[in-house]
DNA sequence: CCTGTGAGCTGGGAATCGAG
DNA sequence: CTCGATTCCCAGCTCACAGG
């Protein structure tokens, strides 16, 4: 393998180099100390480059406001940011056949253009619909007061450990009223909103959750480990304020979109086609439609999503039992190539000619497996023309001790985005 | 003995942002 | 500037066991 500097970048990965150019694009991305380094990897009788830089940071990571809402394994707004901003324009459609807590849609269409969510997980679109629908603070605050609370209501499930009683009450009560409101089909966009933020503050580690310290969001805890939890810290759930909690998040989620993406989001929600289909089969998804695809799948079978999820789950009423049977969870690479290759075969199928797809893989089980090389050879199956590997470097600034785990050991330490073009 | 598999187990703290 | 709230910060690890 032969490493060279700067040379022989295809045009329109030139925003990729570092040391030329302006714009949005070199403000936001890329360590211009560094340089873009690249090298070459043979992958049957194809020559790929793969491009090394650190094009987003730990440093790098605030965007926009709309897109924080906690979900495990999501990449950073700028990725798919990035792609968008090269690689299409105003109206062209983008597509995210994992989409996860949205981001690459929410971030399209913050930017105009026209998005397609899929994901088998219907939590999905609930978290990532709403947002398409900025609701007025005002509209929201009368909503919440409105809701009926009834103080006697408990989960069918021992919750204690995680809430006060006042506060499972006002959960259940909400999680009862928005249930009504679906199945009767009188469901507006502010009931949606709030559902989105309230599943959003379930549990967490600090007094913005309607839950005791737990862990952060973004990870899981079982009732029994919470149990440890509170013994160990000495704590009970205090009472928590949940239309209070839920106002606040409203208002922060939308503390720094202008008026014109508010009414980008709203054009793009109007138009959006959300599936809840296996990514192999998405029939609904016209040929030749999609100009980009950002997408990030699972990695093997390394999160377990719908019990992490559990709790959001239960809250809005989903069984995550029946979705985890959904989910397809590679054990083995071969097992994970012979899915993927069907994905790919679906994604040429809508993709428009000059489309693209930025497909996101991160290294596994301590950087054996490189996902990335393995994709190349899926999406040349299926009639694509890879145009080469972006490789994120970074230094992590990871903090988690939990497992006595160090920064760069463990985890995901790299982006790698296999580029492809449809000719 | 080596490799693959699946069940079972693990649980805080540093960095950053922004309100005051 | 200070301080408290918040953050896509672990795509994991270990070990017993089966089968080649």
């Amino acid at each position: 393998m032969q490493t060279t500097r700067q040379i022989d970048i295809p045009r329109y990965l030139a925003e990729f180099r570092l040391d030329e150019g302006t714009g949005e694009n070199l403000s936001l991305f890329g360590d211009k100390k560094r340089g873009t380094e690249i090298e070459y990897v043979q992958i049957d009788d194809h020559r790929i480059p793969r491009y090394i830089n650190e094009y987003w940071t730990s440093g790098q990571r605030q965007a926009s406001s709309i897109h924080e809402v906690s979900y495990r394994a999501c990449f950073k707004p700028q990725v798919p940011h990035f792609f968008i901003d090269l690689l299409t324009q105003e109206g062209d459609t983008v597509y995210d056949p994992f989409s996860g807590r949205g981001t690459t849609v929410i971030e399209a269409g913050r930017l105009g253009r026209r998005v397609i969510a899929n994901d088998v997980n219907p939590l999905s679109e609930i978290l990532s619909r709403p947002r398409f629908f900025i609701p007025d603070l005002k509209d929201v605050e009368k909503r919440l007061e409105e809701i009926p609370y009834y103080s006697s209501l408990r989960a069918e499930m021992d919750l204690s450990m995680f809430f006060h009683p006042d506060t499972e009450s006002e959960i259940v009560s909400l999680k009862n009223y928005i249930l009504e409101k679906r199945q009767s089909g009188r469901e507006d966009h502010v009931d949606s909103w709030i559902r989105m933020v309230a599943t959003n503050r379930l549990t967490g580690h600090s007094p913005g959750f309607f839950s005791v310290y737990t862990l952060p969001p973004n990870q899981a805890v079982s009732p029994e480990r919470q149990i440890k939890i509170n013994e160990k810290r000495h704590q009970k759930p205090e009472y928590r304020d949940t239309r209070k909690i839920i106002l606040k998040k409203s208002k922060s989620l939308i503390k720094n979109l202008t008026r014109k993406e508010k009414e980008n989001l709203r054009k793009a929600g109007e138009s959006a086609l959300f599936l809840t289909e296996d990514a192999r089969y998405t029939g609904r998804i016209p040929d030749g439609s999609v100009q980009l695809t950002v997408t990030s799948p699972p990695f093997l079978d390394v999160v377990q999503y719908s019990q992490d999820n559990w709790l959001r789950c239960w809250f809005n009423s989903i069984d995550a039992e029946e979705i985890s049977k959904k989910i397809t969870m590679s054990r083995t690479v071969e097992e994970w190539c012979g899915v993927m290759g069907d994905v790919f075969r679906e994604l040429f199928r809508i993709t428009r000619k000059g489309g693209w797809v930025a497909f996101e893989v991160g290294e596994v089980r301590g950087g054996s497996v490189k996902l990335d090389e393995h994709v190349v050879p899926l999406g040349l199956a299926a009639g694509f023309e890879c145009e080469g590997i972006l490789i994120n470097l970074q230094e992590f600034t990871k903090t988690s001790n939990i497992w006595g785990i160090n920064n760069n050991t463990c985890g995901t330490n790299t982006n790698r985005i296999v580029m492809f073009k449809k000719l």
